[in-house]
DNA sequence: CGGGCGATTGAACAAGTGTTTAATCTGGTG
DNA sequence: CACCAGATTAAACACTTGTTCAATCGCCCG
């Protein structure tokens, strides 16, 4: 009934019947996490087990498949959308349309699984936010970094990683109906703390970051973990 | 051979054999996450599969029994050491204690997979940022904000996910024993970006924030979800 | 010594998993 | 129409899972 493709659901060499378990593996894989069997997918989606490993070889053929499906989308969608540089609002926007919100959270399943879409996605969203970033400071907008890569790295992991244990523990068994509106919620509750520490920052004084910079080398230090057993900075 | 208990391994009304299975099941959901099987523990801690529902009822009671444990620890361990009052610093000291750093990881995977212990756990976190950001406004080296209790929800969530997806990126299918260095090495790239942000924020001018003042109610809007479908806040 | 009681075991059970296999259905082509 | 290739199914397989059950072991108390 409703095709995840927005569209074209179908891709080259790929059947109709293909294409809805794999719609259906999508919106159940976000729906009961990666743990859902291939039973349950089949029945969504109206087949047998045995023709889903026929199509895909495997569950992890599916998966697979899945995985390539949303990657694929989120980059079609990307230049769609004015994201903030962190994703955030790009993955806001799409929870909003009904048909893509199960693409999210199969997203957000993924990244609590771990595996190779989540590494591909965060550093998808690393080099938008760098872009994104050195944009805003040759617009003198963003304020400099004494080392930009760190930086960069470090807020694609606070919003993202924030946003992640947020759905972990109030979404991720949610109904799919509600997360359009959890995820408001959530951007809501966001916006003002966010705002306010880009702007005004935390500590009200200097002490803190230049006592820091007095001990460590300026810009990029050894990527490699050094020794130094002392893991107080206070 | 390793106690986790550092001390008293056993409780009230618990055998020797029972809390020596509760510490296997530990180490064992820490290394493999909560999918790794009974007999797996059991093989672990030199006992058979049936002992352990015998001593706990059910795998859910043995993992009741093992957050119960952990989240004791953490109660007990937090007064111990200096907070930043996110909970990050705490559980990296913990993490360098090659004994405890079993404790940390599970921590982390029950982070992952939800539930209870996650729940209270975040709620904990939050409570402590309160009281050190109220401390650190009282003190004048904190900025106070528009709406504490949102700021302090927000740097809580920020500081708990990223690690958290930093840990399921790079760290949970590692070693428990590279664990203490891959902690001490996210702390290392966080460090300077995040005094950064502290002191200086991220823009350069007032504007994003002021336009976002005039559009809102200022300290606690409505807590529930209104309507509005405008998504975009630029 | 004897009886009992909890600890502990090994085997069995029932339900679930992903996958395989042989058979059937279906549609297009010579 | 005959034929074949692919789609599709139902059943079986091998395996793992959590849990149950009866039997045994070991120790403490009377």
């Amino acid at each position: 009934m409703t095709s995840l493709g927005g569209g074209s659901g179908e891709r080259d060499g790929e059947t109709a019947t293909a294409s809805r378990i794999r719609d259906a593996a999508i919106e159940r894989f976000a729906r009961d996490g990666f743990r859902a069997g291939l039973r349950t997918i089949a029945a969504d989606a109206g087949v047998t087990a045995g023709l889903i490993v026929h199509h895909f070889g495997s569950k992890d053929g599916l998966r697979r498949a899945c995985d390539e499906r949303v990657l694929e989308f989120m980059r079609r969608e990307k230049e769609k959308a004015l994201t903030d540089g962190t994703g955030t609002m790009l993955l806001a926007q799409m929870a909003q349309v009904e048909q893509f919100a199960p693409m999210v959270q199969y997203l957000l399943r993924s990244m609590q699984a771990g595996g190779e879409l989540a590494a591909q996605l965060i550093e998808h969203m690393i080099s938008d936010a760098e872009a994104y970033l050195s944009a805003g400071e040759a617009a003198g907008v963003v304020r400099p970094s004494r080392d930009r890569a760190a930086r960069t790295r470090y807020l694609a992991y606070q919003a993202t990683g924030s946003m992640l244990l947020w759905f972990t523990l109030h979404g991720a068994d949610a109904e799919p109906e509600r997360f359009p509106a959890l995820f408001r919620q959530y951007m809501g509750e966001l916006a003002l703390p966010a705002l306010e520490l880009f702007t005004e920052g935390l500590l009200v004084d200097r002490s803190m970051l230049d006592e820091y910079l007095m001990y460590v080398p300026d810009p990029p230090p050894a990527p490699h973990d050094a020794a130094g057993t002392d893991g107080t900075a206070s």
